[in-house]
DNA sequence: TATAAATATTCGAATTGACGAATATTCTTT
DNA sequence: AAAGAATATTCGTCAATTCGAATATTTATA
């Protein structure tokens, strides 16, 4: 039965807030692992989870791996992460995700490149114009 | 984090199937070990599982213990029965699952005595007039 | 009080999961 | 080609889960 995989997914703090961070859409590696500020490890390895199982979708955009919720997912996925957003109020783990979260989204949106573009915290090209200082 | 135990009950088809009988009310071991077919020993263990995360309450009757899903239960816990029930239509051991609980349900309506006089699938008296004979 | 029924617990083995440290891979830029 | 940045993988370890077999516990009946 395919949905006890769903159910593992969501068992793990880690990952319930990784899966809350892409519910608001793609992200990259980087702002995952700055917002949650897990080391790098854990973070990678907690999307190799969902990875495997078709919770999260991943592309490569130059050095950066976006990943993503797949757009056709299961009703179980939204209606969890839908029980996540109510909790956000009361939980302040989830709560200061969203908040740095706010800030990462709004500091992309000033950017019409491509995420990639944008990515990392630190730019790693000191001339590039299109890195924003989020 | 609470939510995550909650996930953790879910992400076990054995309990999943558990919480699918409950869902429709109370229900003794020895008809949830009937009705999923699996050994005593894994039924209780998981039943356990459940009650040591209060997804599930148990009650004394006689011989026999009463599982049922508490009264106040977290928001997570009815949504995914709710998808569990969807799932009932395409899912066939759901199904299976479903069919079978209707029948002890149905035998059970029948007696006005407690759950526990007409509990187990042989009577264990064989002199009892409430025993009924599903 | 002895027996039997319903359920729980213990034991040992196998599997899975989580973690950090270190290393490898892939792509970009110089 | 070399260096560096972003990400993944491997390794070893530790804790948690799962399971069946066997045994223990609790309650009811004879």
């Amino acid at each position: 039965m395919e949905i006890v995989k769903i159910y593992e997914c969501l068992c793990d703090l880690t990952r319930l807030r990784i899966l809350n961070l892409l519910r608001t859409g793609p992200l990259c590696v980087c702002h995952i692992q700055e917002i949650l500020g897990e080391p790098q490890v854990k973070i990678s390895r907690h999307l190799n989870y969902l990875k495997t199982r078709d919770v999260v979708e991943v592309r490569r955009e130059a050095n950066w791996m976006i990943y993503s919720l797949p757009a056709k997912r299961p009703r179980e996925l939204d209606v969890n992460l839908a029980c996540l957003q109510d909790r956000a109020t009361e939980d302040k783990l989830i709560k200061r995700d969203n908040t740095k979260l706010a800030k990462v989204r709004e500091c992309l949106s000033k950017d019409n490149s491509s995420i990639a573009a944008i990515c990392c915290p630190k730019p790693i090209r000191a001339n590039s114009t299109a890195a924003c200082d989020c």
